[in-house]
DNA sequence: GCTCAAAAGCTAATCCAGTTAGCCAAGCCC
DNA sequence: GGGCTTGGCTAACTGGATTAGCTTTTGAGC
């Protein structure tokens, strides 16, 4: 029998495909392994069981994340910036649900590289927000709340939160106006 | 052998406990039966297999936190309510996370009921948002605004998604004030 | 108090996904 | 070409969900 030609980053990949078509909850080593035209215990050759699966998947996420972000940053500040971020962030959410999802666990603590993963799209925040002139104390402060309303805002339209998919765009970009205001505010009277 | 006393009520409230303590992901039929001191099958009796108990456990969560939101809201209007609302729906968040978990799931659309139940929180916080005095045709923005802000923080916080534990409190307050700031500025001059 | 039907709990058995063990072929290094 | 490593397989086991069917409690009506 010729061999698929797996590896542990084809597996993420297709795993990290299931989970964004079925949702993170339907992220299993049996659907992984049939996308792949493979038997499940197969799998073990390249991923740490279950666990391990949604471990390489929220790696994949968080790098793929960070990178879109990063790149929606580039080039641009302040405003424009903030409002690129705000819209490639949303765009990651709704594109790939089940790989944003995966951003939305707790790594066990000892993971160092995920960790440091995960904290990739933060600190594109970071910097952002630094270019609207904050000073450092209060940066914690304004990036929890831009990341607070960009979270909560992909979560909800995710899980159908909200009632009526009509106008959805105008509240989002309403509301990341809203976070510029804000910033501004913050920036032209510091406390 | 004497009757364990069970009810549907009873099993939703241990299934619930199950999930504060556990996590919802440690939710299951084993669990909760172990925690009523009652084999698994028995609890088919009451609920309609797992997941019935994940829906009666939204359901019980959803009545909760309307109930918890609107005693906040009670007595209140404008900022106070506001900030009262805010306060009582990351304390929910907090100290229920099983709970709050639950209801950020989408529930089947054809379930009327749990729809109806997920609904109450969303009118506390319409309620309050009206006692700003805006306008009818941007009350939706708003409330996505703030519901995304207050979901996106709970969840960050819940997760482990916030580095250092310390000024989490000074975060939110500063966030409040900024939904706050924001809606005035809406009030004085609409659109 | 007695009868009996419904309800509530149990055990046994089935299903399914995850996991482990161990076999065997494919590919590669010499 | 020989042999080691690797990747995939099948078979077997585990644990939780679920179903079937039994038994006992309970409570309504007499």
């Amino acid at each position: 029998m010729p061999r698929a030609g797996l590896s542990p980053a084809a597996v993420a990949e297709a795993a990290a495909a299931v989970a964004d078509a079925e949702g993170l909850g339907a992220l299993s080593l049996k659907a992984v392994a049939h996308r792949l035209g493979v038997a499940s215990p197969s799998l073990y050759k390249h991923v740490a069981g279950l666990d391990g699966l949604r471990r390489e998947v929220a790696m994949l996420a968080a790098r793929e994340f960070g990178e879109v972000l990063g790149s929606a940053a580039m080039g641009r500040s302040g405003p424009d910036a903030l409002r690129a971020v705000a819209a490639a962030y949303r765009e990651f959410a709704r594109t790939r649900p089940g790989r944003y999802a995966a951003l939305n666990t707790a790594p066990p603590p000892e993971d160092t590289e995920v960790a440091a993963a995960f904290w990739r799209p933060v600190e594109v925040l970071a910097a952002v927000l630094r270019g609207f002139g904050i000073a450092e104390r209060d940066l914690v402060d304004e990036i929890r709340a831009v990341r607070s309303s960009l979270h909560g805002f992909a979560d909800l339209e995710a899980t159908g939160g909200f009632g009526l998919p009509e106008d959805v765009d105008r509240s989002f970009d309403r509301m990341v106006e809203r976070s510029i205001a804000g910033l501004r505010a913050r920036t032209a009277a510091p406390r």
